[in-house]
DNA sequence: TAGTATACGACCGTTTCTGTCGGAATTACA
DNA sequence: TGTAATTCCGACAGAAACGGTCGTATACTA
């Protein structure tokens, strides 16, 4: 439960090593793959994904591979999530096929929804750059709070 | 990925229902069950873990049931997470078995590490109360930004 | 003692996730 | 032209997680 698909990390972790290495003109699947042990088949699919859902420019053939479509800094983890996972929500309402009945009776589908908003802005608010560069851990505990005070 | 179980999403309704009724002494599974369609017998069970972990009171019998051992105030939606679902993490890795063998490599642990300390502290900072009272929508949007920026 | 309720564990069907396979289309380069 | 590198695409299978049910034992009340 609430936790990233290993497909979405493995996105991260090629984006990421995507924009570590902007002198390259393109890396290919076998490379981001090989540089971290990640299965090289199914990464090719996830960045395939990637492609189609613009996040990424891809180039077939010899010499050919991926590049950002965009700058890392304009890449938020959040849209990653969204292209290798489809839509993002914390609940199983609102989820077409095989969601929840209890939509009618249910009385906390609005303040999860809230909640769901919440974490959605906190995914939007990292970048692939964020990921790149490792800042400090710096303050954290407070705000939290705050944070909801205002969403909920 | 990065959805509640539906056990977790019993769990709080039914806590905010055991919330809105202080005047009973107890509430039996089957009468929140039936109050919201959910399935009683696994209700039942998933009542019985918040007991276990302490959030709950129980008394067998008749005119026995469930009760909220602390007050709604003090009851954040992660620890009802993780009395019913276990320990919170987005990521595969620090999950005993299962996990991710990549974690040597892996550079974005890290970062993805403090990304779940947010998101916990948001759930944390949302008590069965807040679920309880529904209060207006309020400003969002901003923010998210600055959390975000003194976590990572 | 009868009835109501929790407690607990085993079990099963479905879905989702993870990873693999096979083949087709594209491009670079010799 | 031919070959190797590489993206592209769909189907598939094994494994895990999830959602839910059942049976039975235990506890409490009247
Ligand atoms: S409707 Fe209520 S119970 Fe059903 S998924 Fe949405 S929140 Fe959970
Ligand atoms: S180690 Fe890296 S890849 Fe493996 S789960 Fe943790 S974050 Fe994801």
């Amino acid at each position: 439960m609430l936790k990233l698909t290993k497909k979405a990390d493995y996105g991260l972790m090629a984006l990421k090593f995507l924009a570590e290495h902007p002198e390259r003109p393109a890396l290919s699947a076998k490379d981001v793959a090989d540089a971290y042990g990640i299965p090289a088949q199914l990464l090719a699919k996830i960045l395939q994904q990637l492609t189609k859902s613009g996040l990424l420019r891809s180039t077939a053939g010899m010499n050919g591979g991926y590049a950002l479509a965009r700058e890392a800094r304009s890449i938020s983890a959040y849209e990653v999530i969204l292209a290798i996972d489809g839509p993002f929500f914390i609940t199983s309402c609102s989820k077409g096929k095989t969601g929840c009945e209890l939509t009618t009776n249910c009385t906390i589908k609005e303040p999860l929804a809230r909640v769901n908003e919440t974490i959605a802005g906190v995914l939007k608010s990292i970048s692939i750059q964020d990921l790149a560069e490792h800042e400090p851990p710096a303050a954290r505990e407070r705000n939290a709070r705050e944070l909801v005070a205002l969403t909920l």
